[in-house]
DNA sequence: TCGGCAACCTACTAACCAGTCAGTATAACA
DNA sequence: TGTTATACTGACTGGTTAGTAGGTTGCCGA
C-alpha cells in the first residue's frame, strides 16, 4: 500500500492519492484537490480544510508546501495555464487560412476545456470574482489577442464579413465556454445527462463551431 | 432630512437611502445593497455586515426583514427575475417571423442585462456556485425554452439552417452575456474603457446580434 | 399626552476559518 | 545502528461572521 498517505490508507481514496512521504506527489495532489475546490467555490469561497481533507493530509501541509491560500491559488492557475499555453503554441496558425485557423483554434480550445473539467469555472471565477487580478500575471488574455488577430486577417482577406475583431473574439469565447461553465445548471435541459460525456461534448463542439463559423463568414464566401 | 436613517443622516449617503422608519423603503433599500453584494461575491462570499453598512442600517435589520442570509438571497433573485419575466412577457413573439422573434428576443435580453449591472453576475454565481439551486424555483430557465422554441420553428420553416435548438440556445446566451459577466476582466482589451457606457453597450449589442443572426441563418435564406 | 407597537439599535454568542507551532514519524545515509 | 533532514501531524490562536437577545426610539391612534 505504498503511495497512499497514512490518513487515507485502507480507506476509499477520494482523489489521486499522493505517495507516502513523496514531496513532489503530495504537492501535486494538493494542487489537484485545490483545483477542484477553487473551481467549485472560487478563491474566496474555497476552504483550506476542505482541500486538505480531499487530499488526505492535514491543513498544515498546505502551508508547508504553499505559503498561503492565495499562493496556492496562484500555483493552481499557473499549472492550468502552462498546459493551455503549450497546446496553443503547438499549432502553426500562420500557415493556415483565416477560416482554417479559426476553426482549429476553437476546436483546440473546446477540447481543452472539455478535458479539464475545472478550467472553465476557474477561468470564470477569476474573471468575475477576482476581476482578472491573478490571471494577468500569466498572460492568459492572449487568447483574445490570437482570436482577434485571426478575425482581423479574415476580414481583410474577405473571408469574414465586416465585424469588429475584439468584440467578436469575446463573444466567440462566450459562446464556446458558457456551456461548460453552467453545465450543472443547464443539464436538466437534457434530462440531467452528464454534459461532459464524450457524445455530449462532441455535440456541443459541433454546434458551437457551426454557429461561430457561420456567424463570422462573409455571405458571399 | 426625512427619508434617511439616523445612522446615515448628515453623512454622505452611499446608496438609495431608505426613509426613516419607512418599512417598505428600508426593505427595498436592503435588497438593493444585497443585490450589489451578491453580484460581487456570490451567496457564499457575501457578507451581511457589508450589506447592512451599504444600506446604512445595522445587521440586525437584515434579520428583522429577512429571516436569514439565504432568504435574503432568494428575495433578491425573485425581484430580479420578476423584472425579467415582465419584460419577456410583454413581447408577442408568436406574431413574428422566427428571424424577427429571435432578434427581438436577443435585443431585449441584452438591453435588460446592460441596464441591470448585477444581473449577469448574479446569474453566473447562481449557475456555477449554487448549480441553479435557487433559480429553478422561479422558472428562470424559461429563457432557454423560449429561444429553443423560436429556433426550432425557424429550422422547420427553413429560415434557419439545420441546427440543434437547445445547444444553440445555450451558446447564444453565452455569446450575449459573457461580455457583461467578464467585463471587469476584459475591459483592458479596450484600454480600461467602461464597458457599460451606452456606446460600448450599443456596440456589443450590434456585434452580438450580427454574430448570432448570421450564425443561425440558412445560407440560402 | 400617553399607551402600544413597529422600527431600529447595541452588545453579545457560537461557530468557523486562515494560519501557526511544537513536536513526531520515516526514509536515507553515515 | 544511530543521526539527521524532511515529510507530516494535532492542537492551538486570533480574527471574522451568521445570527440573536433585549433594550431604545419614534410614530400614530385614542
Amino acid at each position: 500500500m505504498n503511495g497512499v498517505p497514512r490518513s487515507q490508507q485502507s480507506k476509499d481514496a477520494k482523489k489521486s492519492a499522493p505517495l507516502t512521504r513523496d514531496a513532489e506527489a503530495t504537492r501535486s495532489s494538493i494542487l489537484d484537490s485545490a483545483e477542484d475546490e477553487f473551481a467549485a467555490n472560487g478563491l474566496l469561497g474555497a476552504r483550506t480544510e476542505a482541500i486538505a481533507a480531499k487530499t488526505g493530509v492535514t491543513k498544515a501541509m498546505i502551508y508547508y508546501y504553499f505559503q498561503s491560500k492565495e499562493q496556492l491559488y496562484e500555483a493552481v492557475l499557473e499549472r492550468a495555464f502552462l498546459r493551455r499555453l503549450q497546446i496553443a503554441q503547438s499549432i502553426n496558425l500562420a500557415a493556415m487560412s483565416p477560416d482554417q485557423a479559426l476553426e482549429r483554434c476553437l476546436r483546440e480550445l473546446l477540447i481543452d476545456v472539455s478535458k479539464n473539467k475545472n478550467l472553465s469555472a476557474i477561468f470564470f471565477y477569476e474573471a468575475v470574482q477576482n476581476k482578472g487580478k491573478y490571471y494577468n500575471k500569466f498572460g492568459a488574455m492572449s487568447l483574445y489577442g490570437v482570436l482577434a488577430g485571426i478575425l482581423e486577417q479574415g476580414v481583410a482577406k474577405g473571408n469574414f464579413r465586416q465585424l469588429d475583431p475584439m468584440h467578436t473574439a469575446v463573444n466567440i469565447v462566450g459562446a464556446s465556454v458558457f456551456y461548460f461553465c453552467t453545465r450543472e445548471n443547464i443539464k436538466h435541459l437534457w434530462a440531467g445527462k452528464n454534459l461532459l460525456s464524450s457524445d455530449m461534448v462532441e455535440w456541443h463542439i459541433k454546434e458551437a463551431i457551426e454557429l461561430i463559423m457561420n456567424g463570422v463568414r462573409a455571405s458571399d464566401g
